[in-house]
DNA sequence: CAGCATCCCTCCGGATACTG
DNA sequence: CAGTATCCGGAGGGATGCTG
């Protein structure tokens, strides 16, 4: 067994760590990944990556997320330490969501599978429409 | 603006795509990104990236999925182009699963975030203990 | 062995209305 | 402006039993 498929067998193991319980959280890695793999976190963070927003500017920016998944999913990746939350004292108040240093690495990892989507989704689709019309 | 934020903001606007028309299946990027975010997508192609398996195979590899979602899971596979079905005629009959081209392509995109989890899920959990904490 | 069918239930997420 | 609170429908997904 080379060094990469050693590799893959040890992500893989990571993986499946905790499987035996039956409880998600037990595995480490599909916990982690769970929480950016929410409907509309990968599209924040992505927004977030770019430069800070405020909280109307991200309804403004992302016009089909309704306000409740908007702030639960924010406080989401708040809690997971992606994002950092910064209120100002203003009247009327206004806040700021920015990416932390865990955000902006985390969506490094996460860019590579969003660039992949932008490139390959012309396949994808087309191998959908194939297997559809085969019935 | 440099490349880098140029890049950033034209994902974000493939991404974006689709958002007026409220309906997600118009934005590839989500479209296709949302078809490896399912419970288990990633999980099994982790594990066909390994080698290809059987479907009993993989019941026993990943033993807190429920064989409905297996099936099923593996048919949205199929379908997306990332898994290649084959049956052996034998007696009972067997079928093997395993990763296209497209499938491989996929993964390696999809593993940087596998491996940035097993990197840092020790900080995300203790950012999530810290904000528990903090009420 | 490799599924399909059925029942059932949780919870994700949208719509709407209200507040500091 | 930036949220909370409440209601609610539908998809996701588990358990069980049956089939070629």
């Amino acid at each position: 067994m080379d060094a990469r498929v050693s590799d893959l067998r040890t992500k893989l193991e990571i993986y499946r760590a905790g499987s035996n319980g039956g409880n998600l959280a037990n595995c480490p890695v599909r916990d982690v990944v769970q929480g950016v793999f929410g409907r509309w976190s990968a599209l924040l963070v992505s927004a977030l990556a770019e430069r800070p927003y405020r909280f109307g500017e991200l309804r403004r920016l992302v016009p089909d997320i309704s306000q409740r998944m908007l702030t639960q999913t924010l406080r989401d990746l708040q809690r997971d330490g992606y994002v950092h939350r910064e209120v100002f004292p203003t009247k009327p108040p206004s806040v700021e969501y920015s990416l932390t240093d865990l955000g902006r690495s985390m969506h490094g990892a996460l860019n590579v599978l969003l660039q992949w989507a932008g490139h390959n989704h012309g396949d994808v689709r087309r191998a959908r429409a194939r297997f559809d019309a085969a019935g």
